[in-house]
DNA sequence: GGGTGGCCTTGACCCAGATCAACGTAAGGA
DNA sequence: TCCTTACGTTGATCTGGGTCAAGGCCACCC
């Protein structure tokens, strides 16, 4: 968790984590120096809502640290979840007033909040911000196409494996690291949010992930400790193409 | 289908039909002028391919008139289309060189082709180009993510009256009708594309469409003519709010 | 210590939708 | 005219994943 020391520490743009990534990457100093003037951060406790769908909005913003999930419920309850905000992800939509998903924190979360009317007349007047965003925007659009494909088409098995293929690959470039050799993460999510993700039961989601473990797909350590010792196998589980590079 | 004549009379951007809500909606007469420039015509046959995965994509364009389909297909066959391209829908991603799902025209199809360079040169010159882009691909990605909740949560049941409420809203909207009184279209799809969309086998598809139609749901002439006598009842079939205003 | 609640696992059973198969209907085309 | 082909419908049967239920594990608190 983040304490006030290095929440104070990471007001400057310079030094932000996700400085380069960000709806701010393409920034100038001096439009860097203006986004300070409108920002604010902004802490959730792990398990607190952000905002409720069809809540009004008055800000938008960056996931600085910690992650958060963007789900759909239907009136009896169904729920679907539409994405996973990972640090850097973009919150909120320009020129909407009312939030069109729940989004809760999963884990402690830190956001970078702008609020929204001077963040659009910014966005107007600078370029860079209007010409990242659309490209962050295309960019979930593709994810949110692959994802189709995985909720429509995919089996329980392959769901599973597709979630932690994901998962290990997003993990694996905030870090840095290689797809080569063994990858471990901590699973951010319950069985449950595992299972809204995928359109499963929980049962299901533990019942699979069971037998990736039994047929060594995954080693697990406790519940959330995920080792994959091989990532092409995974792949070939998630019915993907193997020839899988370092998706972004 | 257009012949000649018309395809040559819609050469000029003032009288083009989705000139107010294409990718050029937002600009002016000289920018207008400036992208008829660059812009060429291309006539697809029903059932004919605009472009595979994989592909190299050297055109951005709108569609004119007809429907595509944008889709992915995994190694074993499975496929799931992952988007519904109507007139004035955007094709293509600038910045990108390679095609990212099969698009197929299911009925003759006009678009509007942009050479990508030349295109993706006049959006950073032109803000209004970019501004309508973001805009479109925003509500893209929120029609993709309200598809994710009926994939991954919606019975065959509910799955086929969402697809039904979702067409008949849209040529409603594309035809300037309201949504109250009895709604009449034409599916622009087989049962084969339904399931493709719907993530089914045609065979459920063809129960249910029978199902809603015994049920007085749905009246069908013939395979494809449909009648919505009671949208309210439809979306009540599909799971969604009933409070459903004229989504465009 | 024992109780409580959140999270996860496993088993038994069931059903919605997939699969396999046969048949119908309509539009070409020779 | 009949043959072919594409598209759609309907029936019989099978099965993956849902549902219901019991119980385990662990952190936290009294």
């Amino acid at each position: 968790m983040l304490n006030e020391r290095s929440l104070a520490a990471s007001q400057e743009c310079g030094d932000c984590p996700i400085r380069h990534r960000a709806v701010c990457a393409r920034c100038e100093s001096d439009e860097l120096l203006a986004l300070e003037e409108i920002k604010y951060y902004r802490k959730y406790e792990a398990g607190s809502h952000v905002i409720w769908s069809g809540d009004r909005m008055d800000f938008v913003g960056s996931v600085v640290s910690g992650i958060a999930t963007l789900s759909q419920t239907m009136e009896d309850g169904r729920t679907q979840m539409v994405g996973l905000l990972l640090p850097s992800d973009f919150v909120g939509r320009p020129g909407r007033t009312t939030a069109a998903y729940d989004v809760t924190a999963t884990t402690d979360l830190v956001m970078c909040c702008f609020r929204r009317a001077p963040f659009e007349q910014m966005m107007n007047r600078t370029p860079h911000i209007a010409h990242r965003l659309l490209e962050m925007t295309l960019d979930e659009l593709d994810a949110a196409r692959e994802w189709m494909l995985v909720l429509g088409r995919k089996t329980a098995r392959e769901k599973i494996a597709s979630l932690l293929s994901i998962i290990a690959r997003r993990d694996a470039s905030l870090n840095l690291r290689t797809t080569d050799g063994p990858l471990v993460f901590d699973l951010p999510l319950t069985r449950e949010a595992m299972a809204d993700y995928l359109g499963l039961t929980l049962e299901t989601v533990s019942r699979q992930m069971s037998a990736l473990r039994r047929d060594g797909v995954i080693q697990l350590e406790g519940k959330r400790h995920v080792t994959i010792p091989d990532m092409g196998l995974l792949m070939e589980e998630a019915g993907d193409d193997t020839d899988g590079g370092l998706l972004v």
